[in-house]
DNA sequence: TTGTGTTTTATTGCCTCC
DNA sequence: GGAGGCAATAAAACACAA
């Protein structure tokens, strides 16, 4: 074709309705603003003038072959870029949606129906890949996000739970106030409590004692399942719920730290002279397996607390 | 009209696959 | 090694408020 040569006629036309026939005149890019920003088809493009090229350069419209020399189309590249028509990008969507990749038969044939470039099918192709991951991306944040919002407000209800029972214990610590020493007191301290609600009890079943102290060594689950409380930890290593809420020095506060420590510190008990109060259910529990822990200094008493 | 932010088109460089 | 994909980026086109 030769380089000056120039067709106005039909290129819009024919973009505006993509597959209308192959062959003619067809459109490329670059041509100043074929609609939206005004101004005619050349204007500001350098080497037109009039629709006529008056350079070496090439023109706006030409073949269907020409239109596949990449050597063509990168010589064009030097100009401006155009935006493409509605049609244009109608049909390309349209391809999108079929499949996001592009063979190189699809993409020949679709450069063909549009009028583009095929390396111009191709940048569609990647570019619009580009779109759809950033969208995919902003859709995952917002499901996360989602997620995250309500995980945040379940541990708010948790903590909210948290303090409930911590005013619970508060409550029934007024309840129960007086000395209990003995193991059947604290037993029948621990059977007047209210029964632990469902979250209650799962802040009990903390731990399962190892060589359960009421059974005589294994635990087969009928047996109670003690809380620390004298560590002030939630058995998992961490503060827990109640972490630092009891004085463990001494006897001077609720839970003296001899009265209450844990098989771990060695389980000998040392709360002489100390008195202390069963808080609640789960406290009382923990209280239960403390006084087993010196009634196995003193002799059995397993067989008569599960007979009592 | 102009400044500014966003979108779209296109390039570049690197990587992977055949 | 060539083809194609992707991330990063440039730059033109566009939208819009002041």
């Amino acid at each position: 074709m030769d380089p000056g040569r120039v067709v106005f006629d039909s290129g819009l036309a024919r973009l505006a309705a993509p597959g209308s026939g192959g062959g003619g005149p067809q459109m490329l890019l670059f041509g100043g603003s074929g609609g939206a920003s005004g101004g005619g088809f050349f204007r500001g493009v350098p080497g037109m003038e009039d629709g006529r090229v008056i350079n070496n350069k090439r023109p706006f419209f030409t073949t269907h072959e020409e239109l596949l020399e990449e050597e063509y189309y990168d010589e064009q590249a030097q100009e401006k870029k155009r935006r493409l028509t509605t049609d244009q990008v109608q049909m390309l969507e349209r391809s999108f949606e079929e499949e996001n990749k592009l063979e190189p038969e699809r993409k020949t044939e679709l450069a063909r129906r549009l009028g583009m470039a095929p390396r111009q099918v191709a940048v569609w192709f990647q570019n619009r890949r580009a779109r759809w991951k950033n969208k995919q991306l902003e859709q995952d944040f917002d499901r996360l996000k989602a997620a995250y919002d309500a995980l945040a407000a379940d541990h708010h209800g948790v903590l909210s739970d948290n303090d409930r029972l911590r005013a619970q214990v508060i409550s029934l610590t007024d309840k129960l106030e007086g000395k209990v020493t003995t193991p059947s007191a604290i037993a029948a301290a621990a059977q007047e409590v209210d029964q632990p609600d469902e979250h209650t009890a799962g802040l009990m079943v903390t731990r399962q004692h190892k060589g359960d102290i009421f059974n005589g060594g294994t635990n087969d689950g009928s047996s109670p399942v003690v809380i620390d409380v004298a560590e002030g930890t939630n058995h998992s290593g961490e503060s827990g719920c109640f972490a630092g809420d009891y004085d463990n020095n001494g006897c001077a506060g609720q839970y003296g730290g001899g009265a209450l420590s844990s098989e771990e510190d060695g389980g000998a008990v040392s709360d002489e002279g100390c008195s202390f109060h069963l808080p609640d259910a789960m406290l009382a529990a923990g209280l239960v397996h403390q006084a087993a822990e010196e009634e196995a200094h003193l002799g059995s008493w397993n067989s008569w607390f599960w007979n009592e």
